[in-house]
DNA sequence: TACATAATGTAATAATATAACATTACATTA
DNA sequence: TAATGTAATGTTATATTATTACATTATGTA
């Protein structure tokens, strides 16, 4: 199996490796505790969505899937991130139709997503106090709110 | 040309065609103003995008642009889109790969999308302390925000 | 073991969007 | 007003993203 590193993958530069460990552990954590299945097909696209913190698209994930199985479909793919973005193990990204790994999983959260549009590299800020606005001005038109998407787009730290 | 009402098209019920009317003669205003060419088909694009509250496809688009004009091809109905999207006059929700027609074009503005899931009709309100709230916390990481995509599904007064 | 359910395999196709290049319309000014 | 450059549109083809439908296999539980 491809080492995957990438240690310029944060904006905080980070022991890429160490965090794919911890990922992947609580990833086990979180579907142990939900009675979810982290089947090996599921696992190792969750491993492939974290090998870097760049957005990554579902075609993307089938090539580099197939290099191990090479009889994978856009099916295959797409069902695994249905999974993993149902645990909250993945977060799709909607304006780029593309995907990222959850750091967060285990903590319940409440993310803005910024993404830099040169780097790619997309960083999940909890954002509580944000989605409790968008909720309030919701509730004065008689709104009830089921999932709040925010993307930011512009240039990261290192980019800019 | 086929007359476009819709008089449950928001929630506060109002006269639609007054409504497009008014959208139409701001357009043309906005365009002006910006030396931009507001050109039949386009302007025909956005009568079909406003004919309605709720969130269309490029695609249906399409098929309600055919009736007129039987041999416009996909790119007719992206290309118009891309300009209206330009000069602010409609708005792409991300989270549909659809579209809306702007009801504030003339002023500057700042939006959050409010999207019935059920009824697909979509309501936009002016967002200016979301928006710098996010943008705050993007400078705390040195991000330089250049676009803001704030989304929320859920379920309007009248289908909850 | 038998059963029910969940997961995966497989093929086909739907839905969304863009690239590339030719032609036409429009605005400017020589 | 003819020439010219740019913007808009026409046309064909294709890229990209995502789902449906149905068959088969694996897994957990009675």
């Amino acid at each position: 199996m491809k080492k995957l590193v990438d240690e310029k993958a944060l904006q905080q530069p980070h022991d890429h490796q160490l965090c794919m460990t911890q990922t992947l552990l609580s990833a086990e954590k979180i579907c142990m505790d939900q009675g979810a299945r982290l089947t090996a097909i599921r696992r190792r696209i969750l491993e492939l969505v974290c090998s870097s913190h760049k957005a990554i698209g579902a075609y993307e994930l089938l090539d580099l899937f197939r290099e191990e199985d090479t009889k994978a479909k856009p099916v295959t793919i797409y069902r695994a991130l249905d999974f993993l973005i149902d645990v909250g193990l993945v977060h799709k990204i909607e304006s780029l139709n593309a995907f990222i790994g959850c750091l967060q999983a285990e903590k319940k959260h409440q993310s803005v997503i910024l993404i830099c549009d040169d780097c790619k590299n997309a960083y999940e800020l909890d954002a509580a106090p944000v989605y409790q606005s968008v909720f309030e001005m919701g509730k004065k038109i008689q709104f009830t709110p089921r999932s709040l998407t925010i993307e930011l787009h512009g240039l990261c730290a290192s980019c800019a």
